[in-house]
DNA sequence: GGTAAAACTGGAAGCGCTTCCAGCGATGTT
DNA sequence: AACATCGCTGGAAGCGCTTCCAGTTTTACC
């Protein structure tokens, strides 16, 4: 048996002569325009209910210059980080904003030069109607692509060479600072971070948040250590800086994964959290519950994160002018800290 | 400043003109038709390069009646099991096999009602060339959505209800005998299992393999208690199997989640593992290498899933007729077992 | 040099829809 | 009763591409 081959739609055309009118009246009905009868109407209602018509959705795309499809752009050297979790909340979020449009979603891991040149041809060869951007280091390719092919576009985060126009970004300052005074308000002094990669705004505003609550609050800041978000990278963090500052008493890690490290770490040194030093995270996407103990940490909203993003790029489509948006973070009490 | 409009990209007939022939010449060379005279080639190869020709998408969508997009369509009540990195691993494994070819992924969450009925749309108006499914339940609506409609489409995993003319599935049979044989070889006899739930083909799979390794080894299946996959279900069926056979020595759990769960419960219990009890899991996702102690297990490999469904999609898209695949299944020591 | 075949070409007809426009009869105004 | 106004209608011209076809030119061969 072979494939099941698509069965002939109905056209509209078809459509039309067995209501008895025109196209261009059927046309009309079809998409809700005014000056159309009753009794037209109800005739091509109900060819079209007979008939199980469809208006194809490649021709409607031709003729009104509008896709109904957005694309959701994620930049990475290494495809196995998109299996973080961050990615699959933003992906729920924007469906769950999508479901309220008749927008579809294409997704595209565009890590590979070859990935790269295969967006820039969706992107001009007017594939999509725009395009929402995520996780951008310092000078992605990307943003440069976009910018030149002039759609629609909204960032998730900020890339660190330009503001972007239009953009969602969780509050990364506020929360580091939350978190950084939380620690201070547990009567921490010798408080350190472990921060993201230096090379990407996330990871700058979560130090820069650290680092003015520290200094509000009329302490130095302790000390600090580069990591990359991951594991591993706090893990290391944590050495070096239980080498250097060995009488640390609390730390600000710029993510639960980094924290989970750094947790592991101290625990093998024999420190005991929160008793001895007290960590908090930040994310609070899963990792944090995981850990042992449970992760006091800033939470952000991934799929706020998402959802704003689409309804942005759906005003933008529309022709209107969204403003960006900073969305809330908040601390989350475990039992790290 | 206003939102960035796109600037109006040359069409072919432009491109035509600027090289003197015909806009059916002109759409030959890009095809890469037979027929072209070396002048004509050149002289439209030169045009394109000077006006920055693309062709448009949609337009060729509309005459050839291929979008050149494909959907994967990934089912489930709740939006946040999308979480879960087996769908990224899925996703990743698509993407790489789709950048050798020039298509491009539609993602559906199609959960709600709503989303259900976004994609019959979407699949009854042509707007993708074939679709690939996921995580199908017993009788998920999504099979008859996508059988009515007549598309080339793919299974990953197979549905209870009916066998796929076209799917890729993981050996889970095999894959769950090898590490209920492991478990034998250990010289366990009371061997229990949490099984996935029955109400899906991967679930009793993974349960059978149990049950055969354990007949063909002469022993009976010891107990068993139903799970759900996750950690929360795979603790509860840890305690009630812990009340009703103490004297279990070896657990078969259906993923490594359930596992991790069971694992908790035992530890919790005061049972040591491996000494105790010898615990085994399934997937190898990242879960079983973050247990302590890290999880012996079944390794699948889901990004070849994802490639193998976008291989066979392309061979129905192209009017082959591929054949159904299994991918082998391994067990990768650790810890636990 | 004459013929048949092959290579090339442009015109035109689609693909299935939207939308502009001129034309029509039915209302509303003095 | 004459006029402007309005709602409704179908024809026709797109949207930007592919592809069939008939006609023209080249080539190959005797």
């Amino acid at each position: 048996m072979a494939a099941q081959r698509p069965r002939r739609q109905p056209t509209l055309d078809e459509v039309a002569e067995r209501a008895g009118v025109s196209r261009s009246a059927a046309s009309r009905v079809i998409n809700k325009a005014p000056h159309v009868s009753r009794a037209t109407r109800d005739a091509v209602e109900r060819a079209i209910k007979e008939m199980g018509y469809l208006p194809n959705r490649t021709a409607r795309a031709l003729a009104t210059q509008q896709t109904g499809i957005v694309a959701l752009a994620v930049s990475h050297d290494d495809p196995e980080l998109f299996a973080d979790p961050f990615f699959a909340q933003v992906i729920v979020g924007v469906s769950a904003a999508l479901e309220e449009t008749d927008l579809h979603l294409l997704l595209c891991l565009a890590s590979s030069g070859r990935g790269r040149s295969r967006l820039t041809n969706l992107l001009h060869t007017r594939g999509v109607d725009g395009i929402m951007l995520m996780a951008l280091h310092g000078d992605d390719p990307l943003t440069h692509i976009v910018r030149r092919a002039g759609l629609p576009a909204v960032y998730g985060g900020r890339p660190l060479n330009f503001e972007p126009q239009f953009y969602v970004d969780s509050d990364n300052l506020g929360g580091a600072r939350l978190a950084t005074e939380h620690l201070i308000g547990l009567g921490r002094t010798r408080i350190v971070s472990i921060t993201g990669p230096m090379s990407t705004d996330v990871g700058r505003a979560r130090y820069r948040g650290y680092r003015e609550a520290m200094i509000m609050a009329g302490l130095t800041p302790y000390a600090t250590a580069e990591g990359d978000f991951t594991e591993t990278g706090g893990a290391a963090a944590m050495k070096t800086l239980l080498d250097s500052h060995p009488d640390l008493d609390a730390i600000f890690a710029a993510s639960d994964d980094t924290a989970a490290g750094a947790l592991r770490v101290l625990i093998d040194a024999g420190r005991s959290v929160p008793a001895d030093v007290a960590v908090v995270g930040f994310d609070d996407l899963g990792t944090a519950e995981r850990t042992d103990p449970p992760l006091t940490t800033v939470h952000q909203s991934v799929q706020a994160l998402g959802k704003g993003m689409t309804r942005m790029l759906v005003e933008l489509i529309a022709g209107h002018e969204p403003s960006s948006v900073i969305l809330p973070t908040k601390l989350v009490l475990r039992d790290s800290a």
